[in-house]
DNA sequence: TGTACATCAGTGAACGCGCGTTCACTGATGTAC
DNA sequence: TGTACATCAGTGAACGCGCGTTCACTGATGTAC
């Protein structure tokens, strides 16, 4: 035998997580193969011991890139209510730091529509780990009283967020205008705080069910 | 003289047009020059007579991408009041026909990404058509009455309604499940219409600021 | 423990292709007389 | 009203370039003996 089995996974793994970076800074038809294998440390050539195609990379890279960035986005939450939670997320995802570096930030808001767009196989890989994503926020706003709002209705809330979100952070980056973009994000954090991270009665947006 | 000046006018128009569609259809990077040249009827090499560049079309037609779909959904709102006008606004970005047609659609949910990444030019043009969108739904909600918040509260509202929507109808359109789509814009409705076209005391989302 | 061998991750030149852009041209047009 | 002319929107062949992909190869490796 040749090289070990780990090291064929270990090099595949980073050619993925390198793309699932690039891809995000850059946009998938932005970035090259050659390119993509020269930061990764290797020539393109090999490219095709590791992938079937570039969309072979782009599904696996953009299933990567959400799994990451909510990792890191649910690393922050470790606190005791789940309201004090998802408040703590609302303000990492709609920080200046997540605007100015898409390239470590959430995928829906760098590749959206080109995910649309994109094949079959990367929809399918997309919306599979956006899912898990979403299950996981809906389970830790879970609080197992009386009033606890159905798993689907959680979902849904969640999806409401996490889209709600993408949309103002997208809307923030594209606007050409530092104040405007300022205060976008502002009225973002505000208002979806109030919504999902307020159960004291008055909130309007959850639960949505 | 040859051709008149109308003239001209005119076909630069009708390529700008045909490329704001194509653009949200199939992506800035999917549609080539020639491509498009055909689909106005044209060859090729005529575009230089038009444009300077590619970007030189591409930030035209984000612009003009945005001026129309703001139109078409804006025309929809001949209410008695606000809240019935933006609950009817709400209704029709948040439609399945808007989700399944792209092409006409809202230009933040299909280019936003690409926007981000484009030239200052294309930045700076999509800025401006944005900001006069939403300086006329802001105008719309006002209610010239003592508590009308201010106008900058209204336009923060109106940002925040129009890229959360874009934010759900994005993710809408990316997932690959039909019936998680449908919920998600279902949810939305019924979430951004209590937040943003309900003034009857309880709303959280309206107004915000 | 030492050697011969088969494997295959990775190399780098080469490919066809479509892209944005250029350029010499053509021919329909509005204007001058 | 009729004719000669200058203009320039639009034509279509050609360009250099970077893309995704292929392919004959190389050489470090784990295994068999």
């Amino acid at each position: 035998m040749p090289l070990s089995k780990a090291h064929k996974r270990e090099t595949r793994q980073r050619v993925v997580r390198t793309a699932a970076h690039a891809f995000r800074a850059r946009g998938i038809d932005g970035v090259g193969v050659a390119d993509l294998m020269r930061q990764a440390g290797l020539t393109h050539g090999g490219f095709y011991a590791h992938f079937r195609s570039k969309d072979d990379l782009v599904a696996a890279a953009c299933a990567e890139g959400m799994i990451e960035s909510s990792a890191s986005l649910l690393a922050g939450m470790k606190e005791a209510t789940a309201d004090a939670g998802i408040a703590t997320f609302i303000r990492s995802y709609l920080s200046r730091s997540h605007r100015d570096d898409p390239a470590t930030g959430c995928v829906i808001a760098s590749l959206g529509p080109e995910i649309v767009r994109g094949s079959p196989q990367t929809r399918r890989a997309f919306t599979e780990a956006l899912k898990r994503y979403v299950a996981e926020l809906a389970d830790y706003t879970s609080d197992e009283t009386a009033d606890d709002p159905s798993e689907e209705a959680r979902e849904d809330a969640m999806y409401l967020l996490l889209s709600g979100m993408a949309g103002a952070l997208l809307v923030s980056r594209v606007v050409d205008d530092a104040a405007v973009s300022d205060r976008i994000l502002r009225a973002a954090r505000r208002f979806y705080t109030k919504s999902f991270a307020d159960s004291d009665g008055i909130s309007a947006g959850r639960p949505v069910g």
